[in-house]
DNA sequence: GCCGCTAGTGCGCATTGCACAGTACCGTGC
DNA sequence: GCACGGTACTGTGCAATGCGCACTAGCGGC
């Protein structure tokens, strides 16, 4: 019954802002959904997020590495290796098509 | 294991793709799939797009008329109602924000 | 001690795109 | 007449993925 909400715009893109986000530098889940949320993505889910990250480690574009932190508890910490890196440039690249062929067919909606 | 695949990608936002189709002009199932595929979007399939008409007629957003072919059998035509073309226009803005975040975040990584 | 923030895990659900099978109409070629 | 390919739609069941929710746990302030 709902329009497009964002909960299913973010379907296999949430993996590329996690990537992108990443590729700034090193994160932990919890910030990682922070920057998301600055970055205008404000209804990401925090689960949805540590299940990308999970996922995307499981399949082997990133590495971890558990950091303690003196205001709580310890941080598990992401990064990207080269299969990520090289998934994040395709991803975007195929991101960056299918957004202009969106854009072309919207564009006559606005007319 | 993929990197982002359209299917994925197509996740919510196929309803717009689909109500700008028919904001062209009444269409069917058939007809809007070949549309939509020589706009851009190559490798839709023709279920989603008839699931697609079908779940947005349910949701009262399209009209539906039936009408006798010479080339085939009987088509099954879907018109925007006002409730569609509301939905396409909040789902058109919603859908330009997001790409324009998606693009903010990606920009970086092309640096 | 309790509360709230930080940080992570696991479970189960809903949505939705898709493959696949099946039905059926039509014209062409044999 | 019949097989075949293109047109057109329906139904079933699956898989991916985002999310709500519950839970655990460390920390500091009241």
């Amino acid at each position: 019954m709902q329009c497009v909400d964002s909960s299913q715009l973010l379907k296999g893109v949430l993996d590329v802002a996690v990537l992108a986000v990443l590729h700034e530098r090193d994160s932990y889940g919890y910030d990682v959904v922070r920057r998301l949320r600055e970055a205008g993505l404000e209804d990401v889910g925090d689960a949805s997020v540590y299940g990308t990250l999970r996922r995307l480690f499981r399949a082997g574009s990133l590495t971890s590495y558990v950091v303690a932190s003196d205001e709580g508890p310890h941080r598990k910490y992401y990064g990207l290796n080269s299969v990520g890196r090289a998934q994040l440039a395709a991803s975007a690249t195929t991101w960056t098509a299918f957004a202009a062929t969106m854009n072309d067919l919207l564009k006559e909606v606005h007319a």
